[in-house]
DNA sequence: TCGTTCTTTCTGTCATAACAGAACATTGCC
DNA sequence: GGCAATGTTCTGTTATGACAGAAAGAACGA
């Protein structure tokens, strides 16, 4: 890695190992990170010299991040070549991942969970105990799936202060839920 | 996989799916929605032997999914042989799971955002703008951070309470934000 | 249109982690 | 203590996905 302060490579490290806890491609998550910390658009081969990766390894990475919607093109003038930067804000940017793997996984879940219940369901006592089990477990996710999708559609202002506002929120949810 | 229901079967499959697109290793997901189907303990030879993997495979996954908290062995009368049940509540599974993952992988990420900002600030100038993005970062993991530990400490009822809610939750956060 | 630059796709290699089977260790009974 | 049953650890194999490098494909300028 050339080129770098401590402190970004430090970032990028770790976040590209962060990636893979997560299901996501070391490579593709230190790519991201580069980009989030990068002041100005980079082109496919000073990405793949910061990192020591192949040039074929950035083109797909990039592909991938483009398709979660966190990374895109821009192009400078005077220059043929794509260059790439990062969503920059923190907050959008998380909100944009969480959709993304709502869609890809948590929605799948829902409509296998419904399925599978209904199965389980028509097929009477002998799957009596599976019934209750995977309605259980459609019920939570139906419930945070809902959820979601309410503070989801709060403009994004409400919804960091609401975050912020610490200790309040107990007692709110305190009076609420009552 | 002998001896199960279709519904049992799917759901086992696609918990080992969805284990892999999240970090977790396919066996230890089917592991665990296998327990967390069955209405009685069981013991590692019948799990081995109901997903078709090998004894040492369960016998490490069991260990994994004690580590996280979520399955735990119990004991038949009359049977040496230890037994395992997997909790069956799932708002409280999720609980524990998020509450491991956070501490396992957001509260580091946490510490090593703090040096690192540190780091970037006093490298003045030519960490400026990297100083600024992981500010936002950090910024942005303590603020969710600290909004867990509240929503956290919540009563389970109150917390279910307040996820399905639903509408009302708008209505209550636009009148608290302001 | 040809050559240059840049990007993507394809193919084979490599690293990693999952896994099976065997060896080993432990437990409890006789 | 010895033996059967159970559980864990170790070792080598296998499967998967990450990756490099080469080849192919576009885009563009001359």
């Amino acid at each position: 890695m050339a080129d770098m302060t401590p402190a970004t490579e430090g970032f990028i490290l770790h976040w590209g190992e962060m990636g893979t806890k997560w299901g996501i491609n070391r490579t593709v998550a230190q790519i991201h990170a580069l980009l989030y910390l990068s002041p100005k658009a980079l082109n496919a081969e000073q990405i793949a010299d910061t990192l020591s990766v192949a040039r074929s390894n950035v083109s797909n990475s990039l592909r991938e991040l483009q398709g979660w919607g966190i990374v895109k093109v821009v192009h400078v003038i005077g220059d043929r070549r794509d260059h790439y930067e990062s969503m920059k804000d923190v907050w959008e940017m998380f909100q944009i991942i969480l959709d993304e793997r709502k869609k890809r996984e948590i929605d799948p879940t829902l409509a296998i969970l419904r399925e599978l219940t209904a199965k389980a369901k028509k097929s009477g006592a002998k799957d009596a105990h599976t019934h209750e089990r995977l309605k259980d477990m459609l019920n939570f996710f139906e419930s945070m799936s809902a959820w979601y999708a309410q503070i989801r559609r709060l403009p994004q202002a409400a919804f960091i202060k609401f975050i912020k506002m610490g200790d309040r929120v107990r007692k709110l949810l305190g009076f609420a839920g009552r």
